[in-house]
RNA sequence: GGCCCCAUCAUCUAAUGGUUAGGAUUCCAGAUUUUCAUUCUGGCCAUAGGGGUUCGAAUCCCCUUGGGGUCACCA
């Protein structure tokens, strides 16, 4: 069974990197029928872990991915840690170290000054004397000392690191006691059953270390793919001053989790020339082993324009419901399916939209004075009664058609091009020049409120 | 700086060692529209550089350059 999981260390947020590890891992796992985990790494205790899971289940809940099981703190785990802490000494593959931290920081600029790479030199590895008095202790693992260690990563290949350059015995707890990151993330991925760990590639130069752990512990090695990072338009990683990072943060905007997801999956991924991808084609195609070495810059055009696509193509029914996010409420409006067709095209956004339907259902407050200065002339007026009254003598007003059809009627009473009656209605409905069509317009808010606006205009 | 990773249009990406290097987004132009948007059609734009290997290289190898990541009693 394929097991993965997801493991953000509690930054209050879920990050847009981290959602598409997330889904990646999530997709994976559901595709092999196998399970997703979700594993909180707050081993720090100054931060408020408690926020962040509840951040993170939030916009989970939003995208609509769904964890396997209950989530697993750190730091309720600690006696697990120190348990296999204590295997380890027990079994010399781990022992005390004395070393104060001013002891360590001394040997490190003596090495630096050196120009040789900081590192630990082992001096309580074989340690049998008795310890210094009134010194506190961590506990270091003991690394190997030579040779190679190869990381069979399902993305990047084998890459091969030499034991000399980047590994020492390093710290696995600390003199408090708890644990640290590299040991607790080899211990809880092996005891979770995870099978397939799919992270950022920052956590490519921490595996040796983590597999020093496994070995250590007897774990079976699981597979890793280290998928790229996402990187903003100076291809520096992304970070919370580009902006949106935070998942919620495109509800807000009025993404749809759709567009979003579709975003992020084809960032380091793709299937041939297939550009839309539903959650179920996602299930259907996705293998981590498809996905590119390199990193992707961060672009919202490409956002935007999934997002369009997304609400272009979405039913009404469910369009009415994103909208009350939004602040627009429309369950009981009548004309409500003539008013989502002619906004859902013209929108990339819900926020657009809301904005949008705004314009269309709130009598304008002031006209736009170049729209003016355009569409508003001389003979203007007189077309404007002429349209009035044709209104007011037509029957059965309903359907967009229907405006139409008067629209029609009078612009061949008076001989005259679309143009002559559309810009100076326009200024009248709206305010302005640009926006929907004029007959869905008119469908929406009525005879009795077209007039009005109509009039408000002359009456100027 | 050590170590590791990466390198196709501005961006996301496609291309059994053999294609006029394809698609998408952006941008530009045209068509449609009473307007704006949508939609449709078309256009601009790329294999970082240099060496090899090969009949043939975007693709394999080496070097250079450029970019990124990582080097804690943080995660």
């Amino acid at each position: 069974m394929v097991v993965t999981r997801f493991a953000p260390s509690p930054t209050g947020y879920l990050h847009i990197g981290g959602l598409r590890t997330a889904l990646l891992s999530y997709l994976w796992a559901r595709r092999n029928n196998g399970k997703f985990l979700l594993r909180i790494e707050d081993t720090d205790f100054s931060r408020n872990d408690e926020a962040a899971a509840r951040a993170i289940v939030e916009a989970f809940k939003w995208v609509g991915l769904e964890h396997d099981g209950e989530i697993e703190y750190q730091s309720s785990r600690l006696a697990i840690y120190q348990e296999y802490a204590q295997k380890l000494l027990d079994e010399g593959k781990a022992y005390r170290c004395y070393m104060s931290k001013e002891e360590l920081e001394a040997l490190r600029e003596e090495q630096s000054a050196r120009k040789e790479r900081p590192k630990y030199d082992n001096r309580y590895r074989d340690f049998t004397g008795t310890p210094p008095e009134g010194r506190e202790s961590v506990i270091r693992i003991k690394a190997p000392l030579s040779g190679t260690l190869t990381v069979h990563d399902g993305v990047k290949g084998d890459v091969v690191f030499n034991v000399e350059d980047i590994l020492d015995d390093f710290i696995i707890a600390r003199a408090d006691g708890t644990p640290t990151y590299n040991f607790v993330v080899a211990v809880d991925d092996a005891l979770m059953g995870v099978t397939d760990v799919i992270r950022g590639d920052d956590h490519l130069s921490n595996t040796p270390k983590q597999m020093v752990v496994y070995d250590a512990l007897g774990f079976p090695i699981p597979k890793f793919f280290h998928v790229p990072m996402i990187h903003n338009h100076e291809g520096k990683k992304l970070s919370k001053r580009d902006g949106a990072t935070d998942v919620m943060m495109y509800k807000q905007l009025g993404y749809t989790p759709e567009a979003l997801l579709n975003f992020l999956v084809r960032l380091g991924w793709s299937h041939g020339d297939q550009e839309i991808f539903s959650l179920s084609e996602m299930l259907e195609l996705f293998d981590p082993s498809d996905i590119n070495r390199s990193a992707s810059v961060y672009n919202v055009e490409k956002l935007d324009w999934l997002n369009s696509h997304y609400l272009k193509n979405m039913p009404n029914e469910k369009l009415c419901e994103l909208l009350e996010f939004h602040g627009v409420v429309l369950i009981s409006h009548d004309k409500r399916e003539i008013l989502l067709d002619a906004v859902k095209e013209r929108a990339k956004t819900l926020v657009e939209m809301a904005i949008l339907i705004g314009e269309i259902l709130v009598r304008p407050a002031d006209y736009d004075e170049a729209a003016l200065k355009k569409g508003y002339k001389e003979d203007s007026k007189e077309v404007l009664e002429k349209f009035c009254a044709a209104l007011q003598s037509a029957e059965q007003l309903h359907l967009p058609s229907d405006y139409h059809h008067v629209m029609e009627q009078v612009v061949s009473e008076l001989g005259i091009g679309f143009g002559k009656i559309g810009q100076p209605l326009r200024i009248a409905l709206m305010g302005k020049l640009s926006g929907p069509g004029l007959d869905s317009v008119m469908a929406i808010i009525g005879v009795d409120e077209t007039l009005a606006r109509v009039e408000a205009l002359l009456q100027r």
